[in-house]
Parts: C-alpha cells; structure tokens; sequence
DNA sequence: GGAATATGATTGAACTCTCAACAGTTCTCC
DNA sequence: GGAGAACTGTTGAGAGTTCAATCATATTCC
C-alpha cells in the first residue's frame, strides 16, 4: 500500500485550517442572512441557477450537478420550492425520463429579493474583508480548482 | 433603506461563483474519502481537535466555536462519537455547569487511521490541483476572513 | 427485435441537523 | 445575600439529508 503519506507542512497545515474553518464561517454567515428571509443558501442557489438558465429551464440531473447536490436530494428540494409555489416542474418532451425545473413568477420575485440580501451579505462576509487583489487570487485558485475536478469527474 | 445594492462586477461574480462551486466540490470529495472509512468531515475535525489539544481534552463550548457547529449539534454528535466509543465526557472541577470531551484511545487509534486518508486526500483533491504559490494565495485570503471575522464576532 | 445495461428521477426509511425550550450553574450588582 | 441576568449543555420534535431500492425510459449490441 502507499505507505508514506506526505503530512502537511506547518504552512501548509495553516492553510489548510484556516480554508476550513473560514468556509464554515462563511458558509454559516450566509445562511444565516438568507434564513431571515425563509431561505437556505442551497436553495437560494437553486433558484439562482434557474434564473439564469437559457430557456429558464434546467433539467434535475443538471442542476444537481451544476449546485452540487445529489439527484436525490434535488428531488426533495425541488418539491419543498414547489409547495412554496416558486418552481415547477414540467415534462421533457424528447426524453420521457427527464424533469425541467423552472422558476414560477412568485418565484422569480422571491429570487429579486433574495439576491440584494445575499449579495450584500457576500460583500460584507467576505470580498469587503479583502483586497481587491486577495479576492482575485481566492477567485483564482478555486477557479483552477473547480476546472480541475470537473476535469477528473466528467470522464463519463 | 439601504436601497442600492452594489451587484457583483463580472469578475466578482466569477470568482465568487468557483468559491461556491469549489467549496462545495471539495467538501464532497474528502467526505467521500472519510465515509469509506466511516466518518464525516465534521466528526474528523472533532476528534482532531480533541488530539491537539493541550491536555487533550476540550470544553464543549470552546470545540463548537472551533469547529463552527452550535452547542447542540456537538451535543447531539458527541453522543454519537461516545456511542461508537471514539470520545468520552467528563465533568469540570471548576465550573459545573462544564463538560469537557476527549479522545478514548479506541478514538486516537481511529484518528490515526483517518488521518492518513484525509491528508492524501486533502493533497489530491485541493492542494496538488494549485501550485505552491497558488494554496499559499488562498490560504493567505482565507487567513484574513478567518481573523477578520473572528474580530467581529468575537466581541463578547 | 429484444435482452441486457445504463440513465433519470423518485421514494421512504434511517440518520443528522436545527430550533426553541429547559435545567442547572455562575455572575452581577444593588 | 439574594433576585435577576447570563452562560453551559442537553433535550425532543420537526426539518432536511443520505442511502439503497425502485420504476420508467433509453441505449447498446448480439
């Protein structure tokens, strides 16, 4: 087996720490703001994504991965939103398997209010605590991040 | 009210959008990597905690601010751990309102064990993606949240 | 064409987390 | 010294998440 596993540097150790526990804290804030107004960040994310979809419209396989979630746990999420009357779900007319989600109305408004909340939380949490160019090479980093997992991963 | 929001540049947006995405994608992957060995991330941090501290034990209290969970989800996951035989609880000489969790050496023994799988897995899914320049940036930005919210919080 | 396999989404039960209320203890301050 | 306020940790119920199983449809390939 690979036996020698590389421990982390002090320095290392320290970015380590400080990565997880800020992304708690952040994290937490977030919610935080956004539960006062009736709302998880996972679904305000949601809802977000839909927003910004093409048609409005996303399938469920899709969503689930672009916010990160397991298919199931969308399902359940997406009928909580539904019994709040902010998304619906429609039939996919070329694959009888698939489900599209999309924004209602009431929905689209809930989402506008959402996102003054959110977006003033976002600055305030974090990118009004860091410079312009530490925010930029934190933006960076997980940018190469994600494009690298995504990478890994979608060798489907 | 405060009526204009300052909406988040392209760049911003960016950035902010690879956090999220990142943040969660990690999260995921070094969960994966624990729950084949039949933990959590959360309860890993735990029982690391409890290993480095300085006489091995922790206040219930001062563990939740470090790990960034609420007093009653330790409460409820230190059951858990001390179910599985990991921590045990003891009561505070000084303060009896108090108690304190450590390691049983069942725990440390599985904390050694987990520890392998976590740092490799910390190095493949984060730290090897970034050059050293690049984890050392984001660990230096997430430093500065970390304090600067610290500050903030902290002022009881 | 049709059996085998893969994919999309859902279901329900078990598990975990949150939230508000509580009980016990310590602190404050008149 | 004692009433009120503040703090510590727990509790239980409700809400959300995970996991494995399932159903329905598509795709593959002999």
């Amino acid at each position: 087996m690979e036996d020698q596993v590389r421990w982390l540097t002090t320095q290392e150790q320290a970015s380590w720490r400080a990565y997880l526990r800020g992304t708690r804290l952040i994290a937490t804030a977030l919610d935080e703001g956004l539960t006062r107004h009736g709302t998880r960040l996972t679904e305000y994310e949601i809802l977000s994504m839909l927003s910004e979809a093409p048609d409005g419209r996303l399938r469920m396989s899709a969503l689930a991965q672009l916010v990160v979630q397991s298919r199931s746990r969308l399902t359940h999420t997406a009928t909580r939103l539904e019994r709040l009357g902010w998304v619906q779900r429609h039939a996919v007319r070329e694959d009888r398997r698939g489900v599209e989600l999309s924004l209602t109305p009431a929905g689209r408004a809930k989402l506008e209010e959402l996102a003054e909340v959110h977006v003033s939380d976002v600055r305030r949490i974090l990118i009004d605590r860091l410079t312009p160019e530490e925010f930029e090479a934190l933006g960076h980093a997980m940018t190469r991040v994600v494009d690298s997992i995504d990478v890994t991963e979608g060798d489907c």
